[in-house]
DNA sequence: CCGCGGGCCTGAGAGC
DNA sequence: TGCTCTCAGGCCCGCG
């Protein structure tokens, strides 16, 4: 489900829940995840002062007190939900509201400012793992992701040195996490669109021939960057299981140009109508009129 | 090393 | 109503 902003929206949610309180009790009712989680999980977190929540990429990063990160991933369908002293009861009408969600509650969190954050995933491709901080730097999950694309190092050159020599499409390139760091299908579709570039492009002509970047890649960043900030500022997009901690729905998928909207008509206004084909086996949503 | 396809899961929606 | 089929915001792994 979650691409950058919608893993923002979650961490800003987070952070004044967990930050500088006690971690109580750790109730894992599903071990499944991604991975199992491990047996020793509950017992390196219970007792532990949150000293900050964190985000790398598409991953939550909660430091703990004892040395430990716990390095969280949401998945497809993964959402946190946070509950303030005495808001047991409400979360369960939410959850009646919403049909079986409550069976797909598999690790609650009991903090000492009476806070619960629930973490919730029906499809359970996310993934909670405890990592020594001292070793973060060796994390098999994080070590070989790219560059964060809201960070002032993240420009044109170093986008274009990544593409260089990328026989792989524009679109493919985008989605590898190696590249750039948090981007997925949505905001790859919508990025395109904003810098009027075709999904179809080869990776590398983003640069020349010695890997400098030219105008392409001065626009793909610049679309990166914008289309992130505006999705950070509506709270993400809310398709199915996306929900800020509160409960409340982001607000971006109102704002989608082009993703999801094939046959629609272009809103550059060219004439074109959006279309929908397949790159690596995932949809893509773009202008084949001017994208190019 | 690179790029691709399979697989992991559940649920929503379309079509019959 | 209910069945079957397709698709979904991700990413690790094994293969060629």
């Amino acid at each position: 489900m979650p691409e950058l902003p919608e893993v923002e929206t979650v961490r800003r949610g987070l952070a004044p829940a967990m930050e500088g309180a006690r971690i109580d009790n750790v109730e894992v009712r599903h071990r499944g995840l991604r991975w199992p989680i491990a047996k020793d999980f509950e017992k390196r977190l219970k007792g532990k002062t949150v000293d900050g929540v964190g985000r790398r990429a598409k991953y939550l990063l909660v430091d703990v007190s004892s040395g430990d990160v716990l390095v969280m991933h949401l998945g497809m369908s993964g959402s946190f939900r946070v509950a303030k002293d005495g808001e047991e009861g409400k979360i369960a009408k939410y959850h009646h509201e919403k049909a079986k969600s409550a069976t797909h509650d598999h690790v609650v969190f009991h903090m000492s400012n009476g806070a619960t954050v629930t973490f919730n995933d029906p499809r359970r491709f996310g993934s909670m793992k405890l990592v020594a901080r001292a070793k973060m730097d060796q994390e098999p999950l994080l070590r070989s992701i790219g560059p964060e694309p809201l960070g002032n190092e993240f420009d044109a050159a170093m986008l274009a040195h990544a593409c260089a020599g990328k026989k792989t499409s524009l679109k493919a390139a985008l989605l590898d996490q190696r590249v750039v760091a948090g981007l997925g299908n949505i905001y790859v579709c919508e990025t395109l669109f904003r810098a009027r570039l075709s999904p179809k492009r080869q990776a590398s002509t983003i640069a020349d021939r010695k890997g400098q970047p030219n105008g392409r890649a001065v626009a793909l960043v610049d679309a990166i960057k914008a289309v992130l900030h505006d999705a950070i500022k509506a709270g993400g997009s809310s398709l199915r299981d996306h929900r800020r901690a509160d409960g409340s729905l982001g607000d971006f998928q109102h704002n989608f140009l082009v993703y999801d909207r094939e046959g629609k008509p272009c809103p550059d206004g060219c004439k074109g109508t959006v279309k929908r084909i397949v790159q690596n086996g995932r949809s893509t949503f773009y202008c084949p009129a001017c994208q190019k």
